[in-house]
Parts: structure tokens; C-alpha cells; sequence
DNA sequence: CTGTGTTTACGGATAA
DNA sequence: TTATCCGTAAACACAG
């Protein structure tokens, strides 16, 4: 394999839409959110096809940002000095990767109907403090999920779970970590993490609001290696000998699949949505709590798209 | 001013 | 083929 000291296929365009990009990016940082100026460190630390033509491609990522609804927008807290807010993911976004391309979601997940409903208005009254607090100590169930058309995602589990899936072949126990794999980019251990529904443990706390033991102990205590700034992982992709080349065609009987972009699969079972104890084989339930938080509105948590709360609720 | 955030528009690519 | 998704450009508003 090539390997000429400096410019190989590791400054090849990688293989992964912006949305994939962000949402490794988010999923990378302890708190699950970053700033747009931490997103772009992320990409660029570990793409250099990204150093270059920033203007263009940032551009194009705060798109994204905004345009799509699997991505929130968090205010900042006061204490917490910088521009731009915090972006997360949105908490049933879910598996959008699940068709295992990472360059075209098999459908995008939009939240609907909340054209003219009064959904529009109502929850943004809320406080943060008012759905952190209600988030926390409810544990009954919500209907309905804020403008989620009938056909739109539905699932609850960690919206990386995907990325989990095509890190092993065919269902080995996965030692083979292709350059492009999430798994390699930005850490291995987030199985736990997704499953402890955490962001919206990571948004109460980065706001100030009491978490649970339970679960704001796993807020910091992943991605060892993914926050830091250093050099081994980011500017190639040292760990990994894999050439590009292979990276963009299916291996039809191949096991050890390579744990990238493939053409998107013909369409599973109809229907069949992953559980989320079934996409992690350690983890056979939730914390009830931490499922309802998950299943609950925590889309009014962080209020609906397009309004982004007003800090001064944050105040209080 | 620069960095953010929102929005509209268009063309290319590809899933359905 | 059509419907969507994605990337890009670009206009514009806003905040620090």
C-alpha cells in the first residue's frame, strides 16, 4: 500500500456527508454538542481534504446545521465565553445511517406538522428548567413526538448505534477498523454511552441542572482519545492501512466488510426498526428513566428548531 | 470586521 | 422515471 509520506489517500475527499461528519464531531465531544468552530477543528484535525477551501465547505456545514433537524441548537450559558451556539443532536434522530452509507441517508429526518399546529407555540413557553426538572422526575409516557410525520424516523436509540454496526464484519467480533470507521475516528466506547441516553444528561448538565449518578458519570468518561488535540490520529490515518480505493465498493461476500460507505442496501426488512436493546448486544434494558427521558419530548427540551431558546429563560 | 445562523435556489447523484 | 438527498453558492441578518 502507498504510503508516500505525505500526501496519499488521506487527503482523498472521506467518504462521509456533512451530516456524517457533524454528527461524529458531536458525538466525539464529552458534552455531545460543540460549537460550529469545534465542529470544524474536529473535521479538519482528522480530514485534510478539509484543510483547504474552509470558506467553501464551512459554508456548507452551517447549512446543514441549520437546515436539518437532526441538529439542535443549544444557547450557550453565560459563564461559557464564545460565538456561536452549541449544536447536538437531536435526541430521535436516530439511526440515520442505517441503510450504511454515510454519503446519503436512506431518509432524512425531518420534523413535520408543526406548520400550523399549536405545537409551534406551546412548548416554546417552557423553560429549560421547567423540562429539565419534568424530564427528570417524569418517567410516564408522552404520546405524541413533536411533529413526527407517520413515516419519519422512529426510532430511540443512540443516534450512533449505526456507526457501531459497520465498525464489524459480518458480525465478528470486530477487530478490523477501517481508517473511515467512526469506530476509529472518534473512539470505540460510545455503546454505553448511546445507551444511557446521555445527551440529554450532557445538555441538563451543561446547563447547570443536576444530572443523575448514573448518568452524568458517563458524561466525561468517554472518547479518551477522541478530545484530544494531538496529532497521532488526526492528520492521517496512521492506525490504518486500507486503501481508499476499496473503501467505495461492496464487497458482496465479504466478511470483514469494510466498516464504510457501501452502497445503500436494498432496504432491510420493511418495517423492522433495530431496538435499541437489539442493536446492543451488553445491554439488554434501559434505565426506564433514561428510555422515557429518551422517548419523551426532549425535542421540547431544546425547543423546536427554528427558535432556539432565549437565554434569558435560561436565567431565572 | 468576522463568525454565526437562516434561507432560497439549483444542479448532480441516486434511492424508490 | 420521479422523488429525495446532498453539496454548493449566495443573500441577508445578527452578535460580539
Amino acid at each position: 500500500m502507498p504510503r508516500p509520506g505525505k500526501n496519499s489517500y488521506s487527503d482523498q475527499k472521506p467518504p462521509y456527508s456533512y451530516i456524517s461528519l457533524t454528527a461524529m464531531a458531536i458525538q466525539s465531544s464529552s458534552e455531545k454538542m460543540l460549537p460550529p468552530s469545534d465542529i470544524y477543528k474536529f473535521i479538519m484535525d482528522r480530514f485534510p481534504y478539509y484543510r483547504e477551501n474552509t470558506q467553501r465547505w464551512q459554508n456548507s456545514l452551517r447549512h446543514n446545521l441549520s437546515f436539518n433537524d437532526c441538529f439542535i441548537k443549544i444557547p450557550r450559558r453565560p459563564d461559557q465565553p464564545g460565538k456561536g451556539s452549541f449544536w447536538a443532536l437531536h435526541p430521535d434522530c436516530g439511526d440515520m445511517f442505517e441503510n450504511g452509507s454515510f454519503l446519503r441517508r436512506r431518509k432524512r429526518f425531518k420534523l413535520l406538522g408543526v406548520e400550523h399546529s399549536a405545537c409551534k407555540s406551546g412548548p416554546v413557553l417552557h423553560s429549560y428548567h421547567s423540562h429539565a426538572q419534568h424530564a427528570l422526575h417524569q418517567s410516564h409516557h408522552h404520546s405524541g413526538k413533536l411533529g413526527m410525520g407517520h413515516q419519519e424516523y422512529l426510532g430511540t436509540m443512540g443516534r450512533l448505534s449505526h456507526f457501531q454496526s459497520y465498525t464489524l464484519g459480518g458480525g465478528q467480533s470486530g477487530s478490523f477498523k477501517h481508517p473511515f470507521a467512526i469506530e476509529s475516528l472518534i473512539g470505540r466506547d460510545y455503546k454505553g454511552v448511546m445507551a444511557s441516553g446521555l445527551p440529554i444528561a450532557s445538555v441538563m448538565h451543561h446547563l447547570g441542572y443536576p444530572v443523575p449518578a448514573q448518568l452524568g458519570s458517563m458524561v466525561n468518561s468517554v472518547w479518551p482519545h477522541v478530545g484530544m488535540l494531538s496529532e497521532p490520529v488526526s492528520s492521517e490515518y496512521p492506525p490504518f492501512n486500507v486503501a481508499v480505493k476499496g473503501l467505495y465498493h461492496h464487497h458482496p461476500g465479504t466478511q470483514s466488510m469494510p466498516a464504510v460507505p457501501v452502497p445503500i442496501k436494498p432496504t432491510p426488512t420493511l418495517g423492522a426498526v433495530p431496538s435499541l436493546t437489539g442493536m446492543m448486544p451488553g445491554v439488554t434494558q434501559l434505565c426506564p428513566r433514561t428510555a422515557a427521558l429518551m422517548e419523551r419530548d426532549a425535542t421540547a427540551l431544546v425547543e423546536e428548531k427554528s427558535g432556539s431558546l432565549h437565554p434569558a429563560l435560561l436565567q431565572s
